[in-house]
DNA sequence: GATGAATGAGATTTCATTCAT
DNA sequence: CATGAATGAAATCTCATTCAT
């Protein structure tokens, strides 16, 4: 009994969440009606303001769930891995199956890096970019462990192997969003991405 | 005399062509307000629409108008190249050293990519799609053409090839557009980019 | 208490309402300001897009109310009336009251005739011209009548007829409600119009 | 060859109030775009101001040529007629065939009396209020004239007379002009106007 | 005289935010 | 806690008018 209040107030929070990713990922910031936003939510548009501070709040909450929410999916997907190269093919099949699973993390994701207007407010913007760099520093991490194993190979910079693979699966997870009509099979498109990463291109 | 006025005008078009590039890079289409569009131009609110039917128009405009240049600049650095793997590096460099050159010309092509509000009116971006699709095209012909010379593996995919290049380039070109403090080396960043995409990051 | 909040709506609508009529009256659709009718109301601007659409909307709220009375006034005035002449003399007597009422009345029943601009929007228009039509088979069902009953010549056409006693009347209440120092006596004006329409002007 | 000029500079006056007339009577006075006036008359927006000194003004000037040309219209309807009545008929022949051989003056004449906007200036308006009185006032020598004559009778008011003349005139040109399909037939409806306004509507 | 580019006031409309209930 | 009516700042776009050429 003591427990449903705050139950209540959790379950609301999230119908607003999901409400606003949807509007954030379709429309963009500026773009997004916060009345859209409370009507799909079935709530009034001033019941906003009892759970975020403004609009930019809303905003900063959504991506900052929707960034916990691939982390700890990601985490999932490391489980069972062994060996820092199967780790990345665990973070590549990851990434893929997230963003294609729901393709309003991928669009909210993308307008992450452009939109402006919110970055402004640095203090709201730092801790998402701090996720984001956390993300990118495990990889990091990945491409050491796997240089110090010795199944990566060790002349060419971190950095350079961790962007490309980055690169690479931002691209890979782009086409299969934007594209509808494609299939998604996130176990070749993560094994396309890997041998490619691994063996390269070139004929010799 | 006689020729004075449509350079005038020219000049005048380029004018608002440029403030509006800078403000719709940085705070994308909705948020980048017409009057501070003017006022950088140096002209007043009302005289834009004598250059552009509306604010999309004047979006539609600026983006083709960038999109026009990087083709170009393309086409430029892949003047005195030989064999479709020089030609892969030459568009390579030609995406890092044109948008790293300006660095609103990369924020805006992002945006192109998330920003749903234009896309309502497919008329005006169908020809912008239609560009970025031009691009892509050109990799897919430049793969094909190195498995048939055989200087790349026939055994991949050639969109799977194709995007991972692009995938790995934007990434290239996004960390050296983001990070201001990375000392831009386009030349070092684009041999980066090849040995990986050729030869693989794996130790075998 | 519960019935205090629809009566306040309702009660503001009203103020919308008159402050539209007098204003769209006196200066016509296109030069009536939206921002007077909201000082007016004594509402801010954008209240008003909580009660109209936009402001062909209101123009046709406005339009419709004035119309709903106008029947509703002809209608009482006709209660008490017998027969096709004394029918038709009520209408005269119930238009010059009605519209030497209130002369904003008047003057948008006119400019409804005349302005172009919201007739471009059939789907708004088309009710009103609808009830106009309405009181025009009104008033040719009452000559339909009086021919029948053996009162009104049955060697005239009944829209001629019908046509000449609108005219009358249309005129009899514009010279009321232009000159302003002509004392309104409605009775003598409805009577010295049946009398003409009646009899004519011939001296045999 | 010294007439030349002044006769270019009228035939430039002339189709720069026929592009008005069109557009005042089509729109209204607000709605109506000096640009389109100007390109219509095949000028440059700016030369309007050589002929005219406002908005306000070139309005007034339309409005003062069509009522000098209905003015020269009614005096040539009546050249040929004898006694009252029958200049009466002529009166009313003579607007019913100059309104519906142009509409866009009956549009213009329809509109003179509820646009409240150039009003406000009173000194442009009352020159064309001035002529609209003569006009009344001469129906009104003429119901004098008929009563001196002994053909209309004397028990009636003469501006009681005279207003019903001219309302059924104006809803017969309106009723032409409005009903696009009608076909119109001058000679007859002045005669029906003529029919009721003299012999009445009663069957006794 | 003629032009048409430039101006900027002003109009409509949207929407984040507040607050009395 | 929840509501939603009210606000008013701000944005886009139009257009009468001016003025340098």
């Amino acid at each position: 009994m003591i427990a449903a209040k705050p139950n209540n107030r959790e379950l609301k929070r999230g119908r607003i969440l999901a409400a606003a990713l949807k509007l954030f990922a379709r429309k963009g910031f500026e773009a997004a009606a916060l009345e859209e936003v409370a009507r799909s939510a079935r709530l009034a548009k001033g019941t906003l303001y009892l759970y975020f501070k403004d609009k930019e709040d809303l905003y900063a909450q959504v991506v900052l769930d929707v960034l916990d929410r691939l982390e700890a999916f990601i985490a999932e997907c490391l489980l069972s891995t062994q060996g820092a190269v199967d780790k990345l093919q665990g973070v590549a099949r990851g990434h893929i199956l997230f963003f294609t699973g729901n393709r309003d993390y991928f669009r909210l994701f993308s307008s992450l890096l452009t939109t402006e207007a919110p970055l402004v407010h640095r203090r709201l913007m730092s801790p998402l970019l701090e996720k984001r760099r956390r993300l990118e520093a495990f990889v990091h991490e990945l491409v050491e462990e796997g240089k110090r194993e010795g199944t990566i190979r060790a002349d060419l910079g971190t950095p350079d192997i961790a962007h490309s693979f980055i690169g690479m699966i931002n691209q890979s997870v782009g086409r299969l969003c934007w594209d509808n009509e494609l299939p998604v099979d996130a176990e070749q498109s993560a094994a396309a991405v890997m041998t490619i990463l691994l063996t390269g291109v070139s004929s010799r």
